[in-house]
DNA sequence: CTCTCGTTGCACACCAGTGTGCATTGCACA
DNA sequence: TGTGCAATGCACACTGGTGTGCAACGAGAG
């Protein structure tokens, strides 16, 4: 059994092409980023690769943004549930998964716009445990008095969630900050306690 | 000069051309709200008519796409300067506005997708004065200090225009107080002042 | 040195949607 | 009854993107 992992090998010639691999998919985020509607052209020529190559990499178009939802997704749960796992009030939970969701936020913006239309159901599919999670914490903080009922947990989720990508897209100063006050406000923590929430963070 | 307008001719021939015509912008609504990539065959027999047909009334999909959003500016932003009128303050002014909306927001839920991709300038330019009569009530109400200032007016009316639409797409009983109570939480209302506000009008 | 294999460049077929042209049908109006 | 015109059905050309096939190149591995 000898070891054909992807790590140890590095045989600079799989490392060259995991490389090419990796600078197709961060360019393919941007590129589709900034027009959901890129083509497989666009997509290769922004990596400095021919359409053809692109091809060897990812069979199709959709697997291509499988590929790209499936890391978001990754990140983005492993964030949540590690925030999740510390126990503290959800409020205070939200407040954590946000700081460190907004980094990772304006990168993936894309998928919010790709959810509707050709790979909708796709995508949805591959978020719908993300989104399980996201109305389960939502749902804890209702159960808890500390978000209020204006809404059922897995609209409200997203509706916030939404704000937090929407605040995202239009990049202003102190972004993260705002986009934290904001969807507390949304989900219901009054002004003074929202403002003290984010304070407490460096 | 005969009158050559359209609402008093009724020649039993342009009102059914007209009859057609609406149809046609009716189901286009409908069909485009489902998935904003169908194309004018979709729309087409949809509206029980063939593509030809289709054409003949607008000349190019653009057309139909303007017409629609022009509709829908007309309708929005009536709503939004009548209410505005009345001089109440901002707040309950934003209450009158959502009441009013909210009708509407689920048929034009598709301009929002429509936004992003493909007709996105054209769409753009044309709900720009609304966007703009948003921000200036958002503005107004940050003034009198009934709205919070943790986001600009632009972005602030943007985000909480969007989740009107967003609760609007997953329709659930009492949508609209929903919508309104939500609204004014994320324009930093504080909850018991807002739920007053929507207990006040019928 | 030779072989491997990722990459390239160009070819092609295919598909779906758009927009147009034109002869034909059928209904309303004069 | 004849004329006008919306609607139809079918034709076509065009565009743009997708996915595949294949011969050639070139750098790294054995």
């Amino acid at each position: 059994m000898c070891n054909n992992a992807v790590v140890p090998t590095a045989s600079s010639r799989v490392r060259s092409m995991n490389e090419t691999r990796d600078r197709i998919l961060d360019v393919a985020l941007e590129v589709l980023g900034e027009n959901p509607d890129a083509g497989m052209g666009d997509i290769a020529s922004a990596a400095g690769v021919v359409r053809r190559t692109v091809y060897g990499h990812f069979p199709s178009r959709l697997d291509l943004v499988r590929t790209l939802t499936e890391r978001a997704v990754t990140e983005m749960t492993a964030v949540l549930t590690e925030v999740n796992a510390s126990g503290a009030e959800a409020d205070a939970t939200w407040v954590g998964f946000i700081a460190r969701l907004w980094p990772v936020a304006h990168r993936y913006r894309v998928l919010l716009a790709l959810r509707r239309g050709e790979y909708g159901d796709a995508i949805h599919g591959l978020l719908g445990p993300l989104d399980e999670l996201l109305a389960d914490l939502v749902n804890r903080g209702q159960d808890s008095g500390v978000f209020a009922r204006h809404l059922p947990p897995g609209v409200l989720s997203q509706v916030a969630y939404g704000a937090v990508f929407a605040i995202a897209d239009s990049d202003l100063p102190n972004g993260a900050r705002a986009a934290t006050i904001t969807t507390l406000l949304t989900l219901g923590v009054p002004e003074p306690r929202a403002i003290a929430l984010v304070d407490d963070r460096p």
